[in-house]
DNA sequence: GCTTGACATGCAACCGGTTGCATTAAATAG
DNA sequence: CTATTTAATGCAACCGGTTGCATGTCAAGC
């Protein structure tokens, strides 16, 4: 096993180029500040060395770590990856490394997530937090950082508005014909949540459909299945879930109950994160997560250079993508 | 917007405790070394004043930064999240913050991820690392290394051998009556491409199958389309595919060619990351990456904490999920 | 020919902690 | 009651860079 640990520092450097730190440390930052015949002395040094800046070192002394932490509430659910992957991309364009954290749909757990990142990062990009208004706050007054899919006014954030695509979900319903529907709901804390509930009964009232809420807190394919007969017990004839991943559970017990989708029941997803995987292949909302992601970290880059932060509000609309899980309610189940 | 970035140090907590920084740092790291009394005075102090300890300073003097980094060649791949977060968990437990890097499956970046992350973490987990064998060997010279699906003897290594569940698909193929099937491969330095292609390879030898080989280099849905009429020109009545994905993509395309599947056409996947979400359901060899992560970051902070560095091992085997798209071959394509 | 700048480089303090050793006070031993 | 441990705390160097200011050099300006 070859050596470890024993990187050259500045003062090795230094040393062999026949110069003081400060100029090995201008050769690395403020070249222009040197001679070039100096800087090609020190390059060449520090070729011969294997010389590599100290990340830390230089952190500490400039306050910059060239950091920042991206939370999430779950990375295992597919909506997520994307995001991170195109959040990340952006990040690595302005040569920043990022810290992922997960906070497992517990406020607490981000709170500790952050905690931990801070005075490691410049700044943060906070994913469907479940954290409250007041913390989000007082952390954004501690270092720049932007939401993605939280509302709060005065800090940056984007959101990707799902109800227009929930909206249009209604009407399409209402124009098969259904007349009772479920929405079945997502955690407790969430923003989108919140919207996609609202949108869900805006649109119902004003096409004069009834809805029934059912809540959970742990979005996934599990709850899905779990959820059906309560759902089924409404009499309504169609649902619309908080994601795919509820639908597409709610599609596997469908199927086991012999409840055939679409001509006994209609279901319709949110954030299309299985593309037309699902069989039938789901009907759902559109989801901008690539782009919402790449808009946060420029926002975020964006307040890391001028440190002015205004209070931008960015929201990505969206739209029904009709598949084959919905149809016509006259021969839905009564 | 309240002020930013001044977080108290040790020296303000010292001065208003009435001691020196020394012991702020002591009743922090070492409190056993201090009266008691002392001890609370300084907790007063720095609750009073809203001091975290300063991670990169301490990082630098001590060496130690409490972060490890994870890289995988793409975070939007369902294979990856759930190890991912398995691994984050595992981190976690020990209060250890996690860097994820995305190679693009480009071994040039992943290499600039390892260079970005060196010197701000203390190890590195690589999965399914795109890297040759001596770049490998290089970087784990420098830094706790473990790999997770590359075999490079010396290296602590976490391998989900395929090859099992892959040998039972062949098998399963046979005893339907396949005579000739189509490997479709995955990314040429991917060690699990490998060891699935020469164990399609050895079981069909010896059950007498012929096999041909197709490769890609980014596994995903689309490619799965792209290579399904090529596929299907070999004139072979099934196919195992490198992953979930391509076998979904070839799901797809069948489907649009009006080929049906298991009638027509057997298709296996590999690595069950999308359950029984296709349709028809698909047939395809588990999955441990759960596993795989979590018992990869332990074995990192095994060599952190007794930095003797064992030469290890680690295989999960796996086995045939079967389900709805593989069937006799008596009524396939000819 | 002496002053004035501009330019290149060095000096030393600083970022915010950690830690080996020295110092002091209190406790125990002889 | 003095000698010796032992426990608690302070001192100062160190981790590896960055940066404001001082210094020195050389060429142009008058």
């Amino acid at each position: 096993m070859p050596p470890r640990q024993n990187r050259p520092t500045i003062n090795q450097v230094a040393a062999a180029a026949g110069v003081t730190k400060s100029s090995v440390s201008r050769a690395f930052t403020r070249p222009e500040m040197l001679s070039e015949e100096t800087v090609r002395k020190i390059f060449a040094a520090a070729e011969e060395l294997g010389y590599v800046p100290n990340h830390t070192a230089r952190a500490l002394s400039t306050g910059r770590h060239g950091n920042i932490a991206l939370i999430v509430p779950d990375v295992a659910n597919p909506f997520f990856p994307p995001l991170i992957r195109a959040a990340q991309a952006e990040a690595d364009r302005s040569d920043y490394c990022v810290f992922l954290g997960n906070s497992d749909e517990n406020p607490k757990q981000e709170d500790k997530l952050i905690g931990r990142f801070g005075g490691q990062v410049e700044g943060f990009v906070l994913v469907s937090s479940r954290l409250s208004d007041a913390q989000i706050i007082e952390h954004a007054g501690r270092a720049p950082l932007v939401l993605i899919n939280r509302d709060v006014p005065g800090i940056p954030r984007v959101l990707i508005d799902s109800a227009t695509g929930v909206a249009q979900a209604v009407a399409h319903l209402a124009e098969l014909g259904h007349r009772k529907l479920v929405y079945v709901g997502g955690p407790h804390g969430s923003w989108s949540n919140k919207q996609r509930r609202s949108a869900v009964r805006r649109a119902a009232r004003k096409l004069g459909l009834e809805v029934v809420v059912i809540s959970n807190e742990f979005p996934a394919f599990e709850f899905g299945r779990k959820v059906t007969p309560s759902v089924l017990a409404t009499g309504a004839t169609a649902a619309i879930a908080f994601d795919d991943l509820t639908a597409q559970g709610m599609l596997a017990e469908l199927a086991e109950q012999g409840v055939a989708v679409p001509d006994d029941f209609s279901v319709v997803g949110c954030d299309d994160v299985l593309g037309a995987a699902t069989f039938p292949a789901l009907t759902t909302v559109s989801n901008r997560s690539v782009e919402a992601g790449r808009a946060a970290l420029n926002l975020l880059m964006d307040m890391l250079q001028n440190q002015a932060i205004r209070d931008v509000r960015y929201v990505l609309d969206t739209s029904l993508v009709i598949r084959k899980t919905t149809g016509p309610a006259e021969s839905a189940l009564q």
